[in-house]
DNA sequence: CACTTCGCTCAACGCTTGTAGAGTGAAGGG
DNA sequence: CCCTTCACTCTACAAGCGTTGAGCGAAGTG
């Protein structure tokens, strides 16, 4: 069943078990409250072998809030209701561990930035209206501010499973947003 | 010209100076960044004075990031466009501290949550329709997530001060949820 | 079976942090 | 003018941090 793995096949696996527990620690305190060594109690690792992996914390948190390049779709727009749809169930690892710091790691904010702009732009592009990137701006926006305000404030009307009736009213409005 | 002041009010004036050095140090640091040194360093004071004063550093914080209670309209929505232009100037210190510790302080992420959820209820008091706390939720957490673009990510669009090109835009799309 | 390689742990460092307690010197009351 | 009060500073400590280098023991090689 499993073949006995090879010496570089178990470091390799004990890194990656490494970089998962940075990014769930990351994503509950940030990158300042995770400690190196309660990342490497996590993924049940003596701390100074973490430094060894990753060279160092800011190295390994780096690597941690890399976020997944997504397919970019031609139908920016329609690729939006998926978005929103994602950004309302639980976030993947990687996007709680960058949204955590992104207002207290310049690094962090950073990446966002990066991020958010090119799906500004992507948005915008597929436009040729006179506001499109303020248009796209506020609709990225809309949906940080949603995403923060479900995972990490946790405002009741948007808590509970009731995605399907949140989309229902968001969805058309923020399609409203680019057609005007 | 000015009074020669009481024993009791330089220590008011030297708490009161404290106090707005921690609120400049958490806006800019955050709850865990911002030290009890450099707040001490802004107010021209020694660390262990600003303990005497407000007995820890938590207390501190919890003081410096208390919201300033805004008279409570009853035209809530006719508010709006009042907030949504303040929240697109430069925001107020304690504001500022408030949001910048929100992901990564329970404390001030609850504090966020109590004045996001009062100016929901607001809002919705304001309305009869079926969905009138999810469609007011939407809109309190679209505003927080234009604060955030603006002030903490940096989004060009929402950069510079063509705030009332922004207004123009984004205020028609806030009332067309609440009237929907 | 001997020898090397190397993934991993152990122990320790220098530094910064929040906080406590003693000390100081000027303001204020008799 | 003396003596108390007290706003403030100085010094110190224990804890936790990121990071380093030496050592161990099993896996790989001949």
């Amino acid at each position: 069943m499993s073949d006995p793995l090879t010496r570089a096949e178990r470091r390799a696996a004990t890194a990656a078990r490494i970089l998962a527990a940075a990014q769930v620690e990351f994503g509950l305190h940030g990158s300042d409250g995770a400690t190196v060594r309660s990342i490497a109690r996590r993924a049940g690792v003596d701390p100074s072998l973490v430094l060894q992996h990753y060279g160092s914390k800011q190295g390994l948190f780096a690597l941690a809030v890399r976020p997944v390049d997504e397919v970019s779709r031609a139908d920016a727009p329609a690729h939006l209701s998926e978005v929103l749809g994602m950004r309302l169930r639980e976030l993947p690892p990687e996007t709680r561990a960058l949204m955590r710091s992104m207002l207290t790691s310049p690094e962090a904010a950073g990446v966002m930035r990066t991020y958010l702009q090119d799906r500004v732009d992507a948005l915008a592009g597929a436009s040729d209206a006179e506001d499109a990137e303020l248009r796209a701006t506020v609709l990225v926006s809309t949906i940080l501010g949603l995403t923060i305000a479900r995972h990490f404030v946790g405002l009741a009307a948007l808590e509970g499973l009731e995605q399907d009736r949140i989309e229902a009213v968001v969805e058309p409005w923020l399609a409203s947003l680019l057609d005007a």
